[in-house]
DNA sequence: TGCGAGAGCATTGTTAACAATTTTGTTGGC
DNA sequence: GCCAACAAAATTGTTAACAATGCTCTCGCA
């Protein structure tokens, strides 16, 4: 953890990484002279900072008794997987009407790379990989509104992404259906680019439904 | 506007409620000092409550350069309808899944305030009870992520959100529409729920897309 | 007239000190 | 040993002053 000078920018989106990679754990205290020490700005700018990070969803404020990182329980991590089946199916429906050429060669080549991982066992790199597709059909749908509420709810639950993957047969069937939904896109079909992308999503809750009542 | 003594949380709601009403313009400056006059608290109270409105999409800042009132643009407005839908409609399907008889009952009240509204003519009044009966759906739905996501997109387009129910042949369409998303709820039919809702607010994007080019 | 340099002003950014609050630790009585 | 009351420490909340930046307007000059 650096020592540097940041402004508030900087600041903002090194605590941000701090909370998303778990160096700063779920419902770890967040003293703003420790911060200060660590990031090299004022007070001031922690305060501010903390109350942007509340705001999205990552830290809770009390009054008078300082901030902590905010424990998403299995709970909501389910909310917030239906929340993204909604709003990524939208998105899917929008890149079938405006991904350009390129964007799709970049969507297949993901999945390319996908199957590969698939086929060494190597879930890791697969769920990288998986991330970047999404991203990648978010970029094309250029629906700045969807997009960033998609944001929000991601960085709230990178700490249960992998937990759905390691659910047995569940890789092949992960793989089938981002296929399905690329090969959709690829059409322009944005019916059946926006279905498939639901049924990939709906099975990632169905399968975090059983991981966690299994727990 | 008051000059009392206030807290962080009710600067931020005032200052929020200055935008939503319209007191404060889209792409009025902000002023920090401005702000310490009207509101009572000192300037680092101002400059969270501004850097958490510009989290939740309502202010812009720029570094060096202030804040102002976020300008939101007919294109951006058609986007946000766009995100509700998606939302609304999960939340249409849960709220099939989760009301109470008691919830029903007020739906079914606010659908037949509706009905005499618009027998009246009333488009004001028509349109506040629309805003509460979307506000029912979202309430029993229990769904605190998606409910989340929705009243930011909705702050953001208040301005707007007169516009289509003054488009011909709308508001009759749009109870039968409200009627259809009700019946579907209280039959408890999650499909048909979201369905409705879709079917609904697709109509809303759609008279708003033919209103938006005929400006 | 048109236009660049520079002074002055308005506003934001940063820092330090002080006040208020909560938390922690200690003492004394039972 | 346990608990209440009190004192001390840690932490957050607030304020004021100062520094840095961007904007505006004037002045000098072609």
């Amino acid at each position: 953890m650096g020592t540097q000078l940041l402004n508030e920018q900087a600041c903002y989106e090194r605590l941000r990484d701090w909370i998303i990679d778990g160096t700063l754990q779920p419902n770890e205290r967040l003293i703003e002279l420790d911060l200060v020490a660590r990031l090299g700005v004022g007070r001031a700018t922690i305060r501010t900072v903390l109350a942007r990070l509340e705001q999205e969803g990552l830290v809770v404020r009390e009054p008078n008794r300082g901030a902590r990182v905010r424990f998403v329980s299995p709970e909501e991590a389910l909310e917030i997987l239906e929340a993204r089946t909604a709003i990524e199916s939208l998105l899917a429906r929008f890149a079938a009407l405006r991904a350009q050429p390129d964007e799709l060669a970049q969507m297949r080549g993901l999945l390319a790379q996908m199957r590969a991982c698939i086929e060494q066992g190597d879930l890791v790199s697969y769920s990288a990989l998986n991330t970047a597709l999404h991203r990648a059909i978010a970029d094309a749908a250029r629906h700045r509104t969807a997009a960033r509420l998609l944001e929000t709810l991601g960085s709230q639950s990178v700490r249960y992404q992998y937990r759905t993957i390691l659910a047995p047969g569940r890789p092949a069937t992960s793989l089938a259906e981002h296929t399905a939904v690329v090969e959709a896109i690829a059409a322009h079909d944005p019916d059946a680019a926006e279905q498939a992308m639901r049924a990939h999503l709906s099975g990632v809750c169905e399968t975090f439904r059983r991981l966690k009542s299994g727990l």
